[in-house]
DNA sequence: TTGGTTTACGTCAACGTTGACGCCATCGTT
DNA sequence: AACGATGGCGTCAACGTTGACGTAAACCAA
């Protein structure tokens, strides 16, 4: 494609040698200001942009980051990639952003071509069952900071949202405005971290009120007819059932759609709690509760530690856990 | 990072020269069965993977690609980008993922970043005004795909949807419905593919029902409180206004929000229609009449056609129309 | 003046890969 | 038997950049 100009136009151009060059461009030090001027006028001029191949072969850095997360069409992984990129950019690097679709070979693809490539480092959203994988990734001396999950390791840092508190506080809140016989719609992508999240919201049925049920739980792909589908086993296993817990919003709306196709009204009929917060569930009708993440929050701290872990090769951060919130809306 | 095995490792592993791997591994011809077997069980024993940097310092092919949406809070950019992503990786390609946010600097620098790296090509959904910007790329000799615009140039190739009739069936379908003073909320960030849908939405008026006002126009961001915002504009400047098109979803949602808000029901009093058909229009409530593009197919076509022109430098392929479908639910 | 330090460069090799080319067997043809 | 073609390698340089090191001039201190 396009032969763009080379430190060594530039360096003819201005009558000195491309190692002069470099080393303005990289404001390494070691140029008179004369030299100075003349050569970025010169890479003004040519239009010149450092070829990061060449940069990154040499130095190991190719300025790029991965971003893998679940699946596109979540509107949550988007949301988070958007995030990531912005703070990327502003340690100098572009990102790839690619999905491992909850499993752990198409994860393995991903991170071989992103291997390939030679990223920097990688923020993933770990498939189930791959935290071995990640680890030998961590150890061959890749940064990773893992999302969601807790793993101490070198070379690796996990930053993760309460989503056990989280469940916790959507079922204490279904139980509060006076649910019984509540359910939980998991993931069937099991990774510690949905079990994270069963687990907290198990934990709030320890003292549960008299007359409260142990909620009945069901796993299905966290998409919107997955939570549907939830609905409906839920539905089967335990009649009566008047309040759900959703991993995700796109699942609680599917769940939502499905009682209200069956003539159930949300929420007199049935309560709905989601998790996220994402743009959707503040429009559907009626508003979704849901648990809200500090995504730009997460964004920005997964970049930092990420750089971090760059920076400062072998070194194993403390993990992070960012609070959440319970946003109420209509749906309880 | 990991220093990976590389064609050396593999070589003196094997008891051949680099250049015998290489062969082998890219499979050009040029060795023995026998060889081939050796080299492949030393590719493996030693996770031997290609550096892309080395490899595209020399070949200038970095196997990436490039895929700049407007904004990836918009589930619409996601969506393609999921289908765009697989379709690279049919062809061996990695994507870079990145956004203008309907700024042509921002687009600029989106580019450096990508020339940077040295992408095989881009497909865009390009900043309003930045037809020249792009073209002075593709000049440079850099394949482009223009989505959703028509731009004829060697190195360049359009693939679009068929927005000016989808605006005219939307129109034509609240005429049918026997709406009579329409409004449509544009956005502001016009390029051509933006004022084809308006005119195409205005076409159908040409030989309208007696009784019909010739509609109005408001541009606002394109976002869901763009939407919002747009329909009080539009009530502000025709008052009875029973019928609204919207520049894509997330605009016609907000719209919806804002009209429920203000006590109008939809559709009894104001139909809606939009544009793009993404998840959540079939999930709010009434469902959202919209125009559905078929999304995967675009995808494949364009990553086929930058296939093209990364393979068949200076082409200059046709421009493709995709045809829509309007998508009939309950909001009108 | 001398000698050491600093400044402002230049030179060379290397990163891992592939393009161009060369070489030596082997094979088939006449 | 001689000769060209082919198969199966190896060698070398180059891609664009930076790390390591060298060096000449300028500068400073005693």
């Amino acid at each position: 494609m396009p032969r763009g100009a080379t430190l060594r136009d530039v360096a003819n151009k201005v009558g000195v040698s491309p190692r002069t060059v470099s080393r303005v461009v990289n404001d390494e030090g070691g140029f008179s200001e004369a030299t100075r001027v003349k050569v970025l006028e010169a890479v003004e001029d040519l239009g010149y942009q450092p070829n990061m191949l060449a940069r990154g072969l040499i130095t190991r850095r190719s300025g790029t980051v991965g971003l893998v997360g679940v699946d596109m069409t979540d509107p949550f992984f988007p949301a988070m990639a958007e995030g990531i990129q912005n703070a990327a950019r502003e340690t100098g690097r572009t990102m790839f952003f690619a999905c491992n679709d909850g499993d752990p070979q198409r994860q393995a693809e991903v991170f071989r071509s992103l291997l390939s490539h030679a990223v920097d480092g990688v923020i993933v959203f770990p498939a189930p069952g791959s935290i071995e994988q990640l680890t030998a990734y961590a150890r061959r001396g890749m940064p990773l900071v893992i999302v969601d999950d807790i793993v101490e390791f070198p070379n690796l840092a996990s930053v993760s949202f309460d989503l056990e508190d989280g469940a916790t506080k959507a079922a204490q809140h279904l139980l509060a405005t006076g649910r019984r016989k509540i359910g939980m719609i998991g993931s069937e992508i099991t990774v510690p971290r949905t079990r994270r999240r069963e687990r907290g919201f198990y934990q709030a049925f320890e003292n549960a009120p008299e007359g409260s049920q142990l909620p009945e739980l069901v796993r299905v792909q966290p998409t919107v007819s997955g939570g549907a589908n939830g609905l409906q086993q839920l539905l089967e296993r335990q009649p009566g059932l008047d309040g759900i817990f959703a991993y995700n919003d796109l699942m609680a709306v599917g769940a939502m759609r499905a009682a209200q196709s069956v003539g159930y009204q949300v929420p007199d009929d049935i309560a709905i709690v989601g998790c996220n917060d994402i743009e959707m569930s503040a429009l559907v009708n009626p508003g979704l509760t849901t648990i809200r993440l500090d995504r730009p929050r997460l964004s920005a701290e997964a970049i930092r530690v990420l750089h971090e872990l760059i920076e400062e090769p072998g070194s194993n951060p403390d993990p992070l856990v960012l609070p959440v919130e319970l946003v109420v809306r209509e749906s309880t």
